[in-house]
DNA sequence: TTTAAGTACTGCAACGTTGTAAGGTGCAGA
DNA sequence: TCTGCACCTTACAACGTTGCAGTACTTAAA
């Protein structure tokens, strides 16, 4: 049983009160009795009691965060940066994988959680009422939450255009959704859409093809779908994640095919793991470490309590850069890149 | 303001115990006034407050899990399989990302955790007072703790004999500690040395790469730096985890050395990257589901407070298999294994 | 000397829950 | 009618903390 406020009161000879005003800093303690109560303190090692005083009012100092699996590149990623953005705060992150089902989210709520960090991908229930929470992820909404997400159409479309300016004129997209609220999917696909259409090319149904996850296995079969069904091959594919264009490439190169000789490839997402493959991948790399920053922050402004806990939700879009490598340039220039910046 | 036992037996018409009763399920409830207490609960949508609940004395239902980094795959990989085990159970697990440092551990005691499994890599801070605890990982111990792990010279082995068996004879390995405490890189090390003595060949140290981290960067340099300074080129490299072997791959191929041909790779993890590389990767791939079950029924024990729960701290080891792809067995052999098996 | 203001500290109540013990019914048997 | 006994329900205390009100003492001003 470890030492509560009542032990170290009476070690020190004074009311319980007056140990929590010591250790809360309150001022007026006679230094005298400031330093007693301290030597009891640290003799018994007394250590403040969380959950009481939470139950007194007070936060927890948890805030959770709902990502779809940890084992996508993308979301161990991101956690690892929430993770590391929260604790300057002393906040520490109850990660909760959804895993596509809404009623984990729900379940915090039992939780003594202070805020919600909600990568909402494959979610469509209703944000936690009473929760403060940021939303992540390129989600079409009705303006009630704070919400940071990157131009997920505008990105799609940088990809689009890239394969575009290097000539490539048959270009096929992996990640379509297959079921309807995938709203980030779709954003992507809405922007591959507009971009051939911005260059007076139509898109051929047949290589717009949809995937039930956005794993390496995923993408590996997709691409071979795409290869055996398809009568004309496309010269290049657009990916909608870099896990999904992974597994595409590595289908490539085992029939034979030249990436990005046959097929170009790109991918989304900027994970760590594409700059070290062979080829190495191109793809659309969001400001990963800019959103977790901008999460945490948002959520602080509405724990802080202050008048701006109360402003309208804001909806803050991220920079992306398109990062082109092996798998689009080709492995000359490409070269001539390496090492590839290290993200640590 | 959410509704209280207060509310919920105002509106039935019945005192705050009794609907604790009823929450609770206990027996003695006229079938009536459950009736009429359950609609209370139901229209004032009431949910019980856990923090209290824990003040009165109960588990919080949190479960921490301490990893060094959730940016590795295999950590990520490893976090999503416990939180998955601790589902069933009703746990939620919160995470926390040690980076090395101890203190975050000890930071832990402060929130509400029922237990903690640790993956105390490159952490040498002791293992909290009071808290139940699983280790995880090949740390040697003074038998304190519950504690599941692979036997990691035991399988650095097989991987070195593996490469031996292919008739490679100059084996590097990249991944030696390069501080004291790195005690699973100092078990790989060992198996590696003793598997090399037992074939009559000795360790140049020359060939034997400490890095300062396990990234796909770390790999990389590693194997540039060893290819720069080395008279002779190794025939073959073990690489102590598959991050390295993936980044000491792409420096191979960046400087036109065909893998397997010129030098064969083995990593070690399992993760699911190296399926889908190219060339694959070859790998010892421990049996990460069972470490995440076995370390939450582990916890669990502790947790129930029974008999078992004072039993002396157990040792569990767990098996790994040697996973042969195109890194050291070629492409052609490796393409009839083509695709390899969903970790899914 | 009295009053006011300030300092140092204490005691009580409350946060929302549950265990314990006790209270209050109604019914069967004496 | 009364006792005994289930059965159902309730009041109270406790978990560890902090806000508030209040007490006792000190100092300074009127």
């Amino acid at each position: 049983m470890p030492p509560r406020l009542k032990d170290v009161a009476a070690r020190a000879g004074v009311s319980i009160k007056t140990v929590s005003n010591v250790v809360n800093g309150f001022v007026h303690v006679a230094p005298e009795t400031r330093r007693r109560v301290q030597a009891a303190i640290d003799a018994l090692g007394y250590v403040p009691d969380p959950t009481a005083r939470r139950l007194r009012g007070g936060g927890s100092g948890v805030i959770a965060l709902a990502v779809p699996e940890l084992r996508s590149p993308y979301y161990a990623e991101l956690a690892g940066l929430i993770v590391q953005a929260a604790e300057p705060r002393g906040w520490t992150v109850l990660i909760e994988q959804t895993d596509g089902r809404g009623d984990r989210i729900t379940g915090l709520r039992r939780h003594s959680v202070d805020g919600l960090i909600l990568a909402p991908q494959g979610v469509d229930r209703e944000v936690p009422d009473g929760l403060p929470t940021v939303l992540l992820g390129e989600r079409v909404l009705d303006g009630q939450t704070d919400h940071v997400a990157v131009d997920g159409a505008a990105a799609a479309g940088d990809a689009t255009r890239h394969l575009l300016r290097l000539g490539r004129w048959r270009i096929a997209a992996i990640g379509a959704p297959d079921r309807p609220p995938a709203i980030i999917r779709t954003q992507r696909l809405a922007g591959f859409r507009n971009a051939l259409a911005d260059s007076g090319l139509a898109v051929d149904p047949q290589l717009v093809v949809p995937v039930p996850g956005m794993h390496l296995a995923d993408g590996a079969a997709a691409m071979a779908g795409l290869l055996d069904r398809v009568e004309r091959r496309p010269d290049a594919v657009f990916c909608f994640t870099d896990s999904l264009a992974l597994g595409a490439i590595r289908t490539c190169l085992e029939r034979g095919l030249d990436v990005p000789g046959d097929i170009a490839v790109i991918g989304f997402d900027g994970i760590e793991e594409g700059a070290y493959s062979t080829p190495s991948l191109s793809t659309i790399a969001p400001d990963t470490a800019r959103i977790a920053q901008l999460a945490v922050d948002l959520l602080a402004e509405r724990l802080g309590g202050g008048p701006s806990a109360a402003k309208p939700p804001r909806e803050i879009c991220v920079g992306h850069r398109l990062v082109a490598r092996e798998s689009t340039l080709g492995s000359t220039s490409a070269r001539s890149r390496w090492p590839p910046r290290s993200r640590a």
